[in-house]
DNA sequence: TTGACATGAAACCAAAAGGTTTCTTATAAA
DNA sequence: TTTATAAGAAACCTTTTGGTTTCATGTCAA
């Protein structure tokens, strides 16, 4: 794992690394929204909400859905999947009892 | 979770950003090692790693013991848990059988 | 068809990030 | 007691980041 090769989860961990960035991914997992009215929830232009917006489509954490003069900006949980399943490798290193379960989890395709 | 009241999280987040800091993450789970150890395996000079070491005890993901001349980096990983948590939040919109499993590990301190 | 609205795009700016070189200090070892 | 080793610290530099303002464009609605 050494960083002279280009690491393929860098622009989600990019697009985390930013709290208003962060704090968007939680609106949307409320629901997809137009840049507008994300805008009107932070203490900044939209602009630059415009600018988070698109590092977080270059991480591939949003999809846009163009709607008339809208653009719908729509969550995709799935592309947090590679973070978090970097993260979670080290859980056995301060909760064996969570490892145990990912273990059965992952030999139990019926649940 | 609006972003002008400061996120705990953010220094962790911060720390996971680059890539070196990643490496160097996943090299110190394998074991601790002093900064000239760390600094030989990296494409870079030793103050450089000595940045990144600083934005990782930051974030509380590593600690140092002193011991003679030589500083032991050492992997906290259980600071990198409030990450994990977070994402892992967002588990249900994606994988709906892990999220399972997590409530039945919590239901269950005997394990 | 004219006006309002939702957005994109470009130019610009200050601060933070990520790196370097050089110098100093503390410990170990010959 | 010198000399080599491990590391911290400071000064400096370039690029990236996160924000702004201003202007252009496409679409909906009177």
């Amino acid at each position: 794992m050494s960083s002279h090769h280009s690491d393929p989860r860098q622009p989600v961990f990019r697009a985390l690394a930013d709290p208003t960035r962060r704090a968007i991914i939680a609106m949307l997992a409320e629901g997809a929204r137009p840049i507008g009215e994300i805008a009107a929830a932070f203490e900044m232009t939209r602009p630059a909400v415009a600018k988070h917006l698109a590092i977080l489509k270059e991480g591939g954490l949003i999809t846009v859905e163009i709607k008339g003069r809208e653009r719908i900006n729509r969550l995709n949980p799935a592309a947090l999947k590679s973070a978090a399943d970097w993260l979670n490798y080290f859980d056995r290193f301060w909760d064996h009892r969570l490892e145990q379960l990912k273990q059965a989890v992952e030999g139990d395709p019926s649940s």
